[in-house]
DNA sequence: AGTACTATCTATAAATC
DNA sequence: TGATTTATAGATAGTAC
């Protein structure tokens, strides 16, 4: 019944800790699902516990968490090449603006089929769509 | 005010997804941080946004990052993925395959409205199409 | 866009079984 | 130990500036 404020710190006990461990696993991945469907970006989250062999990582598919990982990989050598990041960047801003439109057009094309054959004018999509 | 029950979909309004992507960011990383602290676990996160060129990471520390990474390094997969991971290859290929869904997508919008009786025309994706 | 506010939803600590 | 419950702390969607 969270009695108390939690403090920050180290969880002495061994059931509680673990107990909280459990929970609060369970609460992170869903958070990162959760942001990454709403705003539609690459997110990841590992988590190695004492508990188990093998890490929790989300998401679970192997492809799209090396996604996520191959750009983190070279960050520590990074300072070489600032074109390279810079590269990423304008490369990575592309993308995204081609993911918008991608999905403009998708509610465009909801829209228009929906509103076919009334010929209601279409209200909503148009600010967004500018 | 949370009026809504916050329907797990991607958020299409530009600024409302934004809103909530930096105030879930923010979370996430603060959960991130709570589990490592309370239980005493490796833990990371790591996110990238069409709003950053470089992603959110936690720990910030690139040291503990690559000590909850390293496991994940040795994974077989990520051999097979290597060229997969070359980045701005990558991120070309993906360029390519927006380039075309929108081509599609394209295609399939004015073949609707075609079909429409007002054929309200389009503006505005032309310029981010080329 | 950025900060602040706050009503409401969500996570979860502790209790209980 | 593990599930279920429940009350409170915490996160955050929508608003206002």
């Amino acid at each position: 019944m969270v009695r108390k404020k939690v403090k920050l710190v180290w969880i002495q006990n061994d059931a509680a800790r673990r107990a909280t461990f459990e929970k609060r696993r369970k609460g992170l991945i869903k958070k990162v699902s959760e942001l990454s469907t709403l705003c539609d970006v690459k997110a990841c989250a590992l988590v190695f516990s004492p508990y188990d062999t093998a890490p929790e990582i989300w998401p679970q598919d192997n492809q799209d968490v090396m996604r996520v990982l191959g750009r983190f990989r070279n960050m520590p050598e990074m300072e070489q090449s600032k074109k390279m990041l810079n590269q990423e960047g304008f490369l990575r801003n592309r993308i995204g603006k081609l993911h918008e439109q991608l999905h403009k057009l998708n509610s465009e094309n909801r829209e228009t089929k929906l509103h076919k054959v009334t010929d209601e004018p279409v209200h909503g999509w148009r600010k967004a769509y500018r």
